[in-house]
DNA sequence: GGTGAAAATTTCGAAGG
DNA sequence: CCTTCGAAATTTTCACC
Protein backbone atom coordinates (compact mmCIF):
# COMPACT_ATOMS: atom_id res chain seq x y z
CA UNK A 1 0.00 0.00 0.00
CA UNK A 2 2.80 1.96 -0.71
CA UNK A 3 1.70 3.78 -3.26
CA UNK A 4 -1.00 5.19 -1.43
CA UNK A 5 1.08 7.29 0.92
CA UNK A 6 1.43 9.76 -2.21
CA UNK A 7 -2.19 10.92 -1.93
CA UNK A 8 -1.63 11.17 1.81
CA UNK A 9 -0.09 13.95 4.24
CA UNK A 10 2.59 16.28 2.33
CA UNK A 11 1.98 15.56 -1.31
CA UNK A 12 5.30 15.46 -3.46
CA UNK A 13 6.08 17.70 -5.21
CA UNK A 14 4.98 16.44 -8.78
CA UNK A 15 1.71 15.40 -6.93
CA UNK A 16 -0.17 16.75 -10.17
CA UNK A 17 1.43 15.53 -12.52
CA UNK A 18 0.71 11.78 -11.13
CA UNK A 19 -3.18 12.58 -10.68
CA UNK A 20 -2.80 13.92 -14.71
CA UNK A 21 -1.72 10.03 -15.48
CA UNK A 22 -4.47 8.83 -13.92
CA UNK A 23 -6.86 10.68 -16.29
CA UNK A 24 -9.20 12.24 -13.55
CA UNK A 25 -11.85 14.61 -15.38
CA UNK A 26 -11.01 17.44 -13.00
CA UNK A 27 -9.54 20.81 -13.00
CA UNK A 28 -6.12 20.71 -11.17
CA UNK A 29 -3.93 23.66 -10.59
CA UNK A 30 0.02 23.25 -11.50
CA UNK A 31 1.02 23.54 -8.04
CA UNK A 32 4.24 25.60 -8.24
CA UNK A 33 7.13 24.13 -7.62
CA UNK A 34 9.46 25.49 -4.64
CA UNK A 35 11.03 28.35 -5.35
CA UNK A 36 14.97 28.09 -5.24
CA UNK A 37 17.70 30.14 -4.57
CA UNK A 38 17.25 31.43 -8.41
CA UNK A 39 14.00 32.44 -8.42
CA UNK A 40 14.32 34.08 -4.98
CA UNK A 41 16.96 36.20 -6.38
CA UNK A 42 14.54 36.77 -9.48
CA UNK A 43 12.04 37.83 -6.62
CA UNK A 44 14.27 39.97 -4.80
CA UNK A 45 15.36 41.87 -7.78
CA UNK A 46 11.53 42.43 -9.52
CA UNK A 47 10.60 43.43 -6.12
CA UNK A 48 12.95 45.82 -5.97
CA UNK A 49 12.74 47.42 -9.64
CA UNK A 50 10.06 45.82 -12.26
CA UNK A 51 11.30 48.04 -15.19
CA UNK A 52 14.82 46.13 -15.36
CA UNK A 53 14.93 44.17 -18.82
CA UNK A 54 15.08 40.25 -18.33
CA UNK A 55 18.54 40.06 -19.67
CA UNK A 56 19.78 42.85 -16.93
CA UNK A 57 17.97 40.99 -14.34
CA UNK A 58 19.49 37.13 -15.75
CA UNK A 59 23.11 39.05 -15.51
CA UNK A 60 22.09 39.86 -11.24
CA UNK A 61 21.16 36.51 -10.60
CA UNK A 62 23.52 34.64 -12.84
CA UNK A 63 21.49 33.42 -16.01
CA UNK A 64 21.03 34.38 -19.49
CA UNK A 65 17.99 35.95 -21.06
CA UNK A 66 15.76 32.87 -21.84
CA UNK A 67 16.11 30.87 -18.52
CA UNK A 68 15.39 33.73 -16.78
CA UNK A 69 12.50 34.75 -18.65
CA UNK A 70 10.67 31.29 -18.50
CA UNK A 71 11.49 31.68 -14.59
CA UNK A 72 9.68 34.83 -14.66
CA UNK A 73 6.53 33.29 -16.82
CA UNK A 74 6.34 30.39 -14.39
CA UNK A 75 6.40 32.85 -11.03
CA UNK A 76 3.66 34.94 -12.61
CA UNK A 77 1.78 31.85 -13.91
CA UNK A 78 2.34 30.46 -10.64
CA UNK A 79 0.63 33.76 -9.02
CA UNK A 80 4.02 34.07 -7.04
CA UNK A 81 4.21 37.49 -9.19
CA UNK A 82 0.83 39.04 -8.78
CA UNK A 83 1.23 42.00 -11.25
CA UNK A 84 3.67 44.49 -11.60
CA UNK A 85 2.57 48.19 -10.51
CA UNK A 86 4.14 51.86 -10.90
CA UNK A 87 4.41 53.41 -7.29
CA UNK A 88 3.19 56.73 -6.74
CA UNK A 89 4.55 59.30 -4.40
CA UNK A 90 1.74 60.01 -2.00
CA UNK A 91 2.50 63.54 -0.95
CA UNK A 92 3.67 64.76 -4.69
CA UNK A 93 -0.15 64.11 -5.51
CA UNK A 94 -1.25 65.60 -2.58
CA UNK A 95 -2.57 62.48 -0.02
CA UNK A 96 -0.68 63.83 2.73
CA UNK A 97 -2.42 62.21 5.53
CA UNK A 98 -1.93 58.47 6.70
CA UNK A 99 -4.46 56.95 9.34
CA UNK A 100 -4.18 53.67 10.87
CA UNK A 101 -8.04 52.65 12.21
CA UNK A 102 -8.60 50.54 14.62
CA UNK A 103 -12.21 49.14 14.88
CA UNK A 104 -13.85 46.95 17.25
CA UNK A 105 -17.39 45.29 16.01
CA UNK A 106 -20.36 44.98 18.15
CA UNK A 107 -21.75 41.78 16.43
CA UNK A 108 -19.76 39.39 15.34
CA UNK A 109 -21.85 37.10 12.60
CA UNK A 110 -20.62 36.18 9.54
CA UNK A 111 -23.49 38.31 7.94
CA UNK A 112 -21.80 41.52 9.54
CA UNK A 113 -18.45 40.44 8.11
CA UNK A 114 -19.52 39.93 5.09
CA UNK A 115 -21.35 43.70 4.68
CA UNK A 116 -18.59 44.87 7.12
CA UNK A 117 -15.94 43.76 4.16
CA UNK A 118 -17.66 44.70 1.58
CA UNK A 119 -18.23 48.13 2.41
CA UNK A 120 -14.62 48.66 3.49
CA UNK A 121 -13.13 46.84 0.80
CA UNK A 122 -15.15 49.28 -1.78
CA UNK A 123 -13.93 52.48 -0.04
CA UNK A 124 -10.54 53.59 -2.35
CA UNK A 125 -8.97 55.61 0.85
CA UNK A 126 -8.71 51.95 2.43
CA UNK A 127 -5.15 50.70 1.38
CA UNK A 128 -4.57 47.76 4.00
CA UNK A 129 -7.77 45.87 5.84
CA UNK A 130 -7.10 43.14 8.21
CA UNK A 131 -9.03 40.96 10.58
CA UNK A 132 -7.12 41.00 13.66
CA UNK A 133 -6.51 38.26 16.59
CA UNK A 134 -7.07 39.88 20.28
CA UNK A 135 -8.82 43.04 21.51
CA UNK A 136 -9.18 45.01 18.28
CA UNK A 137 -11.41 43.51 15.87
CA UNK A 138 -10.34 44.97 12.67
CA UNK A 139 -6.80 47.41 11.48
CA UNK A 140 -7.27 49.82 8.86
CA UNK A 141 -4.35 51.95 6.91
CA UNK A 142 -6.30 54.72 5.33
CA UNK A 143 -4.67 57.62 3.07
CA UNK A 144 -6.17 60.66 2.18
CA UNK A 145 -5.38 64.30 1.26
CA UNK A 146 -6.26 66.04 4.27
CA UNK A 147 -8.44 66.83 7.70
CA UNK A 148 -11.64 67.42 6.44
CA UNK A 149 -11.35 64.12 3.76
CA UNK A 150 -10.61 62.31 6.48
CA UNK A 151 -13.88 63.34 7.92
CA UNK A 152 -15.86 62.08 5.17
CA UNK A 153 -14.47 59.03 5.47
CA UNK A 154 -14.90 58.55 9.03
CA UNK A 155 -18.47 59.08 8.49
CA UNK A 156 -18.88 57.08 5.85
CA UNK A 157 -17.01 54.28 7.85
CA UNK A 158 -19.49 54.18 10.95
CA UNK A 159 -22.43 54.83 8.99
CA UNK A 160 -21.80 51.63 6.68
CA UNK A 161 -22.45 48.97 9.61
CA UNK A 162 -23.11 49.20 13.16
CA UNK A 163 -19.26 49.27 15.15
CA UNK A 164 -18.30 49.21 18.80
CA UNK A 165 -15.62 51.31 18.99
CA UNK A 166 -13.22 53.15 16.37
CA UNK A 167 -9.80 54.85 17.04
CA UNK A 168 -8.10 56.47 14.49
CA UNK A 169 -4.28 56.80 14.85
CA UNK A 170 -2.54 59.94 12.80
CA UNK A 171 1.18 59.15 11.21
CA UNK A 172 3.30 62.50 11.52
CA UNK A 173 6.14 61.03 9.63
CA UNK A 174 6.86 58.33 7.33
CA UNK A 175 9.65 56.81 8.23
CA UNK A 176 9.57 53.59 6.00
CA UNK A 177 7.41 52.09 3.94
CA UNK A 178 8.31 49.10 0.90
CA UNK A 179 6.49 47.14 -0.79
CA UNK A 180 9.25 44.26 -1.12
CA UNK A 181 8.68 41.22 1.47
CA UNK A 182 11.64 39.96 3.23
CA UNK A 183 12.50 36.60 1.00
CA UNK A 184 15.20 34.73 2.78
CA UNK A 185 18.55 34.91 0.84
CA UNK A 186 19.11 31.18 1.75
CA UNK A 187 16.67 28.63 2.19
CA UNK A 188 17.44 25.56 4.81
CA UNK A 189 17.02 22.60 2.69
CA UNK B 1 6.86 97.08 -4.62
CA UNK B 2 4.09 94.77 -6.18
CA UNK B 3 6.76 92.91 -8.05
CA UNK B 4 8.21 91.77 -4.95
CA UNK B 5 5.31 89.75 -3.89
CA UNK B 6 6.06 87.07 -6.59
CA UNK B 7 8.22 86.07 -4.29
CA UNK B 8 6.44 85.67 -1.54
CA UNK B 9 3.86 83.08 0.13
CA UNK B 10 1.96 81.40 -2.79
CA UNK B 11 4.68 80.98 -5.59
CA UNK B 12 3.02 80.95 -8.93
CA UNK B 13 3.57 78.18 -10.98
CA UNK B 14 6.35 79.34 -12.70
CA UNK B 15 8.48 81.02 -10.69
CA UNK B 16 11.63 79.36 -11.07
CA UNK B 17 11.74 80.82 -14.42
CA UNK B 18 10.76 84.03 -12.70
CA UNK B 19 14.10 83.52 -10.99
CA UNK B 20 16.50 81.73 -13.09
CA UNK B 21 15.74 85.37 -15.59
CA UNK B 22 18.09 86.78 -12.56
CA UNK B 23 20.82 85.19 -13.03
CA UNK B 24 20.99 83.44 -9.85
CA UNK B 25 23.14 81.09 -9.28
CA UNK B 26 21.44 78.48 -7.23
CA UNK B 27 19.93 74.80 -7.79
CA UNK B 28 16.53 75.59 -8.54
CA UNK B 29 14.72 71.90 -8.73
CA UNK B 30 12.05 72.05 -11.88
CA UNK B 31 9.18 72.35 -10.17
CA UNK B 32 6.53 69.88 -11.01
CA UNK B 33 3.92 70.87 -13.32
CA UNK B 34 0.08 70.74 -11.85
CA UNK B 35 -0.77 67.34 -12.74
CA UNK B 36 -4.32 67.44 -14.96
CA UNK B 37 -6.78 64.89 -15.14
CA UNK B 38 -4.96 63.08 -17.89
CA UNK B 39 -1.86 62.48 -15.78
CA UNK B 40 -4.19 61.29 -13.55
CA UNK B 41 -5.97 59.02 -15.15
CA UNK B 42 -1.90 57.48 -16.46
CA UNK B 43 -1.45 57.08 -12.88
CA UNK B 44 -4.67 55.19 -11.89
CA UNK B 45 -3.69 52.95 -14.72
CA UNK B 46 -0.37 52.38 -13.87
CA UNK B 47 -1.10 52.11 -10.38
CA UNK B 48 -3.35 49.04 -10.97
CA UNK B 49 -0.76 47.81 -14.49
CA UNK B 50 2.53 48.87 -15.25
CA UNK B 51 2.99 46.18 -17.42
CA UNK B 52 0.68 47.83 -20.19
CA UNK B 53 2.21 49.46 -23.21
CA UNK B 54 2.59 52.70 -23.77
CA UNK B 55 0.17 52.48 -26.67
CA UNK B 56 -2.01 50.65 -24.47
CA UNK B 57 -2.18 53.35 -21.61
CA UNK B 58 -2.32 55.95 -24.35
CA UNK B 59 -6.11 54.02 -25.58
CA UNK B 60 -7.56 54.15 -21.96
CA UNK B 61 -6.25 57.56 -21.26
CA UNK B 62 -7.50 59.09 -24.64
CA UNK B 63 -4.03 59.93 -26.29
CA UNK B 64 -1.87 58.71 -29.06
CA UNK B 65 1.59 57.31 -27.89
CA UNK B 66 4.02 59.99 -28.11
CA UNK B 67 2.23 62.68 -25.69
CA UNK B 68 1.45 59.39 -23.51
CA UNK B 69 5.24 58.40 -23.35
CA UNK B 70 6.77 62.49 -22.59
CA UNK B 71 4.00 62.72 -19.74
CA UNK B 72 5.25 59.54 -18.71
CA UNK B 73 8.58 60.74 -18.85
CA UNK B 74 7.97 63.49 -16.59
CA UNK B 75 6.41 62.02 -13.86
CA UNK B 76 9.01 59.79 -13.45
CA UNK B 77 11.44 62.67 -14.02
CA UNK B 78 9.34 64.59 -11.28
CA UNK B 79 9.47 61.59 -9.20
CA UNK B 80 5.62 61.91 -9.00
CA UNK B 81 6.44 57.84 -10.20
CA UNK B 82 8.71 56.58 -7.75
CA UNK B 83 9.65 53.26 -9.73
CA UNK B 84 8.00 50.11 -11.05
CA UNK B 85 7.97 46.58 -8.96
CA UNK B 86 6.70 43.50 -8.62
CA UNK B 87 4.06 42.53 -5.80
CA UNK B 88 4.92 38.87 -4.73
CA UNK B 89 1.95 37.00 -2.77
CA UNK B 90 3.01 36.97 0.95
CA UNK B 91 1.47 33.52 1.36
CA UNK B 92 3.41 31.74 -1.62
CA UNK B 93 6.72 32.30 -0.40
CA UNK B 94 6.08 31.19 3.40
CA UNK B 95 5.63 34.60 4.67
CA UNK B 96 2.35 33.93 6.61
CA UNK B 97 1.87 36.48 9.56
CA UNK B 98 1.49 40.25 9.27
CA UNK B 99 1.51 42.27 12.46
CA UNK B 100 0.76 45.70 13.54
CA UNK B 101 3.28 46.73 16.27
CA UNK B 102 2.24 49.93 18.42
CA UNK B 103 5.51 51.47 20.06
CA UNK B 104 5.55 53.87 23.08
CA UNK B 105 8.74 55.56 23.68
CA UNK B 106 10.49 56.22 27.04
CA UNK B 107 13.35 58.89 25.47
CA UNK B 108 11.92 61.72 23.02
CA UNK B 109 15.30 63.38 22.03
CA UNK B 110 16.56 63.55 18.59
CA UNK B 111 19.53 61.19 19.37
CA UNK B 112 17.15 58.79 20.45
CA UNK B 113 14.99 59.20 17.61
CA UNK B 114 17.73 58.79 15.20
CA UNK B 115 18.85 55.54 16.55
CA UNK B 116 15.86 54.19 16.97
CA UNK B 117 14.93 55.02 12.94
CA UNK B 118 17.79 53.64 11.51
CA UNK B 119 17.59 50.49 13.87
CA UNK B 120 13.42 49.81 12.93
CA UNK B 121 14.38 51.18 9.22
CA UNK B 122 16.93 49.04 8.59
CA UNK B 123 15.20 45.26 9.63
CA UNK B 124 13.74 44.09 6.85
CA UNK B 125 10.37 42.60 8.18
CA UNK B 126 9.30 46.12 8.60
CA UNK B 127 7.01 47.11 5.91
CA UNK B 128 5.69 50.20 7.26
CA UNK B 129 6.78 52.78 10.08
CA UNK B 130 5.69 55.97 10.92
CA UNK B 131 5.98 58.56 13.67
CA UNK B 132 2.11 58.73 15.08
CA UNK B 133 0.48 61.39 17.16
CA UNK B 134 -1.36 60.39 20.11
CA UNK B 135 -0.90 57.76 22.62
CA UNK B 136 1.15 55.59 19.95
CA UNK B 137 4.23 56.83 19.25
CA UNK B 138 5.47 54.58 16.74
CA UNK B 139 3.47 51.91 14.44
CA UNK B 140 4.66 49.11 12.06
CA UNK B 141 3.83 46.88 9.87
CA UNK B 142 6.06 43.13 9.85
CA UNK B 143 5.89 40.48 7.79
CA UNK B 144 7.38 37.31 9.20
CA UNK B 145 7.00 33.71 8.29
CA UNK B 146 5.91 31.64 11.81
CA UNK B 147 5.85 32.56 15.43
CA UNK B 148 9.30 32.03 15.73
CA UNK B 149 10.79 34.32 13.17
CA UNK B 150 8.47 36.96 15.12
CA UNK B 151 9.83 36.55 18.18
CA UNK B 152 13.30 36.67 16.67
CA UNK B 153 12.06 40.05 15.58
CA UNK B 154 10.73 41.27 18.46
CA UNK B 155 13.80 40.65 20.65
CA UNK B 156 15.76 42.63 18.05
CA UNK B 157 13.51 45.09 18.49
CA UNK B 158 13.40 45.40 22.32
CA UNK B 159 17.23 45.13 22.16
CA UNK B 160 18.21 47.57 19.74
CA UNK B 161 17.08 50.89 21.62
CA UNK B 162 15.09 51.40 24.76
CA UNK B 163 11.16 51.29 24.51
CA UNK B 164 8.80 52.00 27.00
CA UNK B 165 6.04 49.86 25.79
CA UNK B 166 5.78 47.40 22.48
CA UNK B 167 2.05 46.34 21.87
CA UNK B 168 1.90 43.43 19.01
CA UNK B 169 -1.45 42.74 17.16
CA UNK B 170 -1.57 39.74 14.58
CA UNK B 171 -3.37 39.90 11.81
CA UNK B 172 -5.68 36.52 11.13
CA UNK B 173 -7.08 37.74 7.51
CA UNK B 174 -5.80 40.15 4.73
CA UNK B 175 -9.10 41.39 3.33
CA UNK B 176 -7.60 44.00 1.61
CA UNK B 177 -4.48 45.13 0.43
CA UNK B 178 -3.17 47.59 -2.50
CA UNK B 179 -0.56 50.06 -3.39
CA UNK B 180 -2.40 51.85 -5.42
CA UNK B 181 -3.39 55.40 -3.60
CA UNK B 182 -6.78 56.66 -3.96
CA UNK B 183 -6.10 59.27 -7.04
CA UNK B 184 -9.50 61.43 -7.08
CA UNK B 185 -10.93 61.42 -10.76
CA UNK B 186 -11.76 64.71 -10.81
CA UNK B 187 -9.95 67.99 -9.57
CA UNK B 188 -11.28 71.02 -8.97
CA UNK B 189 -10.09 73.99 -10.29
C1' DG C 1 20.07 25.58 -19.16
C1' DG C 2 21.80 28.04 -23.73
C1' DT C 3 21.70 30.30 -28.88
C1' DG C 4 19.82 32.84 -32.19
C1' DA C 5 16.35 35.25 -34.66
C1' DA C 6 11.70 37.07 -35.54
C1' DA C 7 8.17 40.04 -33.59
C1' DA C 8 6.88 43.69 -30.69
C1' DT C 9 8.02 47.89 -28.00
C1' DT C 10 10.35 51.60 -26.65
C1' DT C 11 12.25 55.90 -27.57
C1' DC C 12 12.70 59.82 -29.94
C1' DG C 13 12.95 63.30 -33.79
C1' DA C 14 10.35 65.79 -37.38
C1' DA C 15 6.44 68.12 -39.58
C1' DG C 16 2.03 70.07 -38.98
C1' DG C 17 -2.82 71.68 -36.60
C1' DC D 1 -0.16 70.29 -26.23
C1' DC D 2 -1.87 67.11 -29.67
C1' DT D 3 -1.43 63.94 -33.97
C1' DT D 4 0.79 61.14 -37.34
C1' DC D 5 4.83 59.27 -39.39
C1' DG D 6 8.98 57.15 -39.26
C1' DA D 7 12.98 54.57 -37.81
C1' DA D 8 16.75 52.91 -34.86
C1' DA D 9 17.69 50.64 -30.59
C1' DT D 10 16.15 47.55 -27.30
C1' DT D 11 13.38 43.95 -25.46
C1' DT D 12 10.30 40.23 -25.58
C1' DT D 13 9.20 35.85 -26.98
C1' DC D 14 9.88 31.39 -28.83
C1' DA D 15 11.54 27.48 -31.77
C1' DC D 16 15.31 24.53 -31.33
C1' DC D 17 19.74 22.52 -29.34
Amino acid sequence: MEGFSLYHGNLPLKWNKVLQMTDVAVQIPETSRRLDAIDRKILMVLQEDASLSVAEIGDRVGLSSTPCWKRIQRLEADGVILKRVALVDQNKIGLGISVFVSVESSDHSDAWLKRFAEAVSAMPEVMEFYRMAGDVDYMLRVVVADMQAYDVFYKKLISAVPLKNVTSRFAMEKIKSVTALPIPAVVAA
